[in-house]
DNA sequence: CAAGTTTATATGAAATTTCATACAATCCAC
DNA sequence: GTGGATTGTATGAAATTTCATATAAACTTG
């Protein structure tokens, strides 16, 4: 662990490996289930919504449109996802969970749940509440 | 931006946003600067040290070796960076900064510098080191 | 020190991501 | 409403990343 100089102090480095670190940890879980990484954003950001557009995912997922786009393809192919044409704008395409994408993404949506429990708690109530508060600044402030 | 339920408060996910949002303000500049975000990783993490291995390289810019090998060799042709051989052990690869990667890096750091200076500004002094000592427990304990 | 094991890097093939761009639908002025 | 932007998604080609594995150089044990 010979990183210094750019590691342990330059602020977007440390999220970064902040933000590794901590994803890293569940992604075995996720791989466990079956999904790839990718496919986990996806179906975890359907969850709890109707449904959303393939614009909406590629922000949430931090991907860019054509990576959406050929990643739902793929889902749908699995039956994770379906496709439905949007009623109000034709351009846009709606993206939803199936019962089978439902299902298989439950039991991770627990486990994710459980993993961002112990990260907190390691952390404490307090520290927990500061960070969450800070991260949400960066990103309200700009972008 | 309806993007609820996923975004507002999972810890790993306001991480990677967070992360992601305050490192796209600077990748205008990376680009500007005729680099691609990786080969930036990299030269920042040559910058001020003698030299890395490749093995070394992956840890740090959170990327798989292989991918590291590649990116070398590209920016190798380039001319950015060079490969030496290892003395101690002849199976890693030394990896450094050329002269002309020195060169080329040199405004970005100082432009890097500056960028972090004004996010952590922005948040404030008080606040700013209370998020790089949570960040860095983050993966201190773990990992 | 030979045989077996582990570690560091390289490499080919496959999968994914991205860039450019195309296409369609919507919006906006006039 | 028509013509000209703008917006949302799809798609082919190119670039990148990753996986699996190969190779070579240390280590480890007896």
């Amino acid at each position: 662990m010979a990183e210094k100089e750019f590691v342990d102090s330059y602020l977007p480095y440390l999220l970064a490996r902040a933000s590794f670190s901590i994803s890293s940890e569940f992604h075995a879980q996720v791989e466990a289930a079956g999904f790839t990484v990718s496919e986990w954003r996806i179906l975890a950001s359907l969850s709890g919504v109707k449904q959303r557009t393939v614009g909406e995912l590629a922000d949430i997922v931090l991907a860019k449109q054509p990576t959406v786009t050929k990643m739902v393809l793929r889902m749908a192919d699995q039956g994770l996802v379906m496709r439905t044409a949007c009623t109000q704008d034709k351009r846009q395409a709606w993206v939803s969970l199936t019962l089978k994408g439902k299902k298989r993404v439950t039991p991770l949506l627990k486990k994710a749940a459980l993993h961002e429990k112990s990260v907190l708690s390691a952390l404490g109530e307090s520290q927990s509440h500061v960070l969450k508060s800070i991260l949400q600044q960066l990103f309200t402030t700009k972008n």
